[in-house]
Formats: C-alpha cells, structure tokens, sequence
DNA sequence: GGTATTTTGTGAAAGCTTTCACAAGATCCG
DNA sequence: CGGATCTTGTGAAAGCTTTCACAAAATACC
C-alpha cells in the first residue's frame, strides 16, 4: 500500500504505543504476535492495529501474526527513531528541570543538547554536563548545535516569544509546556501539553457523572 | 437546549481554552466578544465556538456576541471551577517535584493537599507546608482527606499498582504522568500525559516533510 | 497432501466531529 | 421608526476515524 499524503496524528500516537508493547514483548522472549494481543496491551482493538499499520505496509503473516523483532524494527523506522536527536530547552525552571531529567527522552534517543534562561542567576549554573545559557545567545547556539526540537518550559507569557525566536532560528519542531495557545507557521510541528486543561477535564468528568 | 448524555471530550478542552481567552479579554476590559473573536484567539473557528457552547446553553445574543463576565462564570460552573478541588500526588522524584510547584494549578482551584512517596529516604521531608508521607499511608490518608483527584508520578512499572491501589480508595479522577498505557475501571477518569509519546510525534513530523 | 484453523489486510458501513450556510433575533443609526 | 447590519444557534453536509466483516493467505495436524 501506498503512504498517503496524511496519516492520522491519532495513528502515529498509537504507533509509539505499539511499539512500547512490542518491546515489552520482545523482553518477554516473545518472537512473534497477533493483532490481537497487541491490541490487548495497548488498549485498542485488533481492527485498528491493523488498519494503523496497514498505513504504513504490510508487517504480517496471515494465521501467524507480526514478527516482533522485524515490527519494532519497521516503526522505529517510521517514527525516525534510529537516528538520535538534538533538542534544546528553553526555561531552566522547576518544569524545565524535571524534563532536563526525565531519563525516558535520554533513552529514547532525544538528548537535550542546550539549556537556555533568561535569569540571570541561572545563566552559568552547571546542568549535567551542560552550563545553563543566556537566552540572548538562543538563536545563535540553535544554529550552531543544529538543534532539531525546542522543549519550551516558560511561563505562559513569555511562551510566545520563544516560539517567534527559535522557528526564526530554523526550528521546525516544538513541544510546549506553557499554559498557552501558541501560533507556529504551517511548516513547523508544535504540540503543547496543557496540565491545567486536562486537569479541567477531570474536573469536568467528576461534576458529570 | 438540552444537554446531551455524553460531551465530546475535545468540546470539554477547548471549553478550557476558551476560559483562558475570556480571562484575557476581560482583563482587557472588553465586556462583550463575539464567536469570531472567540474562535481567532483560541485557535479554532467560530462555528465550532457557537457549536461547542451549544452544547451547554444559549449564551449569546445575536448581533451582540457573548457577554464575558456571564460566560466566564457559565464556563467556570460547567467545568466545574468554583469548587476547589483535593489533589493528591504519588511520587515526589522530579517530576513529582514540578508539579507540585506548578501556580497554575494552585491559581485554578487544584489544591495539592498530600504527597506520598515509597522511598524512604523521601519521606518525612518537608514539602511547601506538606511533608512527604509513606506510601504504605496512601489508602487511609486519601479517604481521610477526601481527596477527589490523583496525580501520578511514578515510574512507569509502579503506575499502574498506583491506580488499582487510588481507585480501591475511591477516587474517581486520575492524572498520569508516567509512561504506560494504565487500565481502571469504566466509572474512574484517567488521563495520561505522556510526553515521549509527543516527542515520537514530533520526530514522525520531521521525518515526513 | 488435504482439511480445519488462524489471522492478516482491506473495502464498506457506522459513528463522530467539524464545517457550512442560513433563518431568526438583536443592535445601530439616521 | 424602519432599513441595514451584525451575529447567534442549529439543521444538514462534508470530512474523518473507527469498527465490521470477510476473502485470502498462511499454518497446524493428522
């Protein structure tokens, strides 16, 4: 089958899902599996394990299932995570500190490669092996590390601005963690994870039922 | 109108979104907005404004708009805001740490009242005006302190003994930061935020354009 | 080798969500 | 007061995503 033009970001969510499954299964001595069970592990149902992948090609065996080995092999292919990427952190804040941290980026191959604040009682602090940057020499430093994605941890205010100065700078990737909607040019990926929202649609969920 | 059994969950969190933008307007002093306005501000367009409100009332005026003040407390009462929510957070590593010192949620009724870690060398520190509680405490401090929402930030290997032990305690609302797909029964909210899941999403982006 | 069983890949159907488009209600202004 | 203008609320259409269901391909076993 041929790619087309746009796969679903609902697809390409449950793709990195699948693959988290079948590296547990992998763990587990498995060497082959069905639809069906990767469905069961990954909280969806066999039809749409199928059909997400039959965006991509055809991975099985009929009467056998998806070899495992190759599988994890293919998505890691498709989601481009054979090669390691080079991400910056812009916000040397509590959030920002916790992400410079969260060892599941390290080992899933994206490495911070800068860290950037505009306090000055920051500016110079030693972060793992990296000193924390002012945020003057940001478009600069993005350039010359030719950094890929920008973690933006910032409050919300000043999330903006961020955004402007580092797509400016080549970026075409962004995760955004400030409580704010923030506006990117069509060429650039931007996704924002709000707390606060989804801690309203707990809120909303519990005064609703 | 009358509302329907089930909302659409992305109607909920633009229903948040849109809080947001008519705090800002009226921190602008504009008394009255319109659906285009509305929609310009919060990233989407104005039919689904009017068709996302509608789904909770009739707000607006024709040729007039939507009186802020009105619709702000609407929303906080459809949301459910103007009670303050009892939060609980397990696990008080850096992630744990964050959001424990994260205002927004503090600013939007989300009251952290309990931490709980299962590390020993954690527990007894003082937090805030908090001190970090042994997890073997977590059932009977939850019922104790009536703790409606959890917030879970654990590895992901524990999180999911995490949610089976919160649910067990009778809390109906959970939020989730670790890294795994968690499974609680129909009547409890779960959410997850998982942020490599993002980074694998921006990844396929630039690995597709 | 042949028959029963398994499980994929995929069109078609069903179900949801967003967008369109316009009648109806409200304002504005001369 | 009355005509021009604005903007909501909402059925209907369009567009997406998920689920269904089954032919086709592969295995398993006697």
């Amino acid at each position: 089958m041929l790619r087309p033009k746009s796969i679903p970001e609902s697809t390409v969510r449950r793709m990195s899902l699948y693959l988290r499954s079948l590296q547990e299964a992998q763990d587990a001595g498995m060497a082959s599996i069905s639809s069906d069970e990767l469905a069961e592990r990954g909280g969806t149902t066999s039809a749409q394990v199928r059909k997400d992948l039959s965006f991509f090609g055809s991975f099985g065996k009929r009467g056998f299932g998806y070899p495992v080995r190759e599988l994890i092999g293919a998505i890691r292919d498709i989601l481009g995570l054979d090669h390691t990427w080079r991400v910056a952190l812009v916000g040397a804040g509590r959030i920002g500190s916790a992400l410079f941290g969260y060892e599941d980026f390290q080992r899933r191959g994206f490495h911070i490669r800068a860290v950037f604040d505009s306090d000055p009682a920051k500016v110079g602090q030693a972060w793992g092996g990296l000193t924390v940057r002012s945020d003057a020499e940001m478009e600069t430093a993005l350039r010359e590390g030719e950094i890929e994605i920008v973690i933006i941890a910032v409050p919300a205010e000043a999330a903006q601005r961020v955004v402007d100065r580092v797509v400016r700078a080549g970026v075409r990737a962004v995760l955004n963690f400030a409580p704010a909607r923030l506006r990117a040019p069509e060429s650039v990926a931007l996704r924002t994870v709000d707390m606060s929202t989804e801690m309203e649609s707990l809120a909303f969920a519990l005064n609703n039922s």
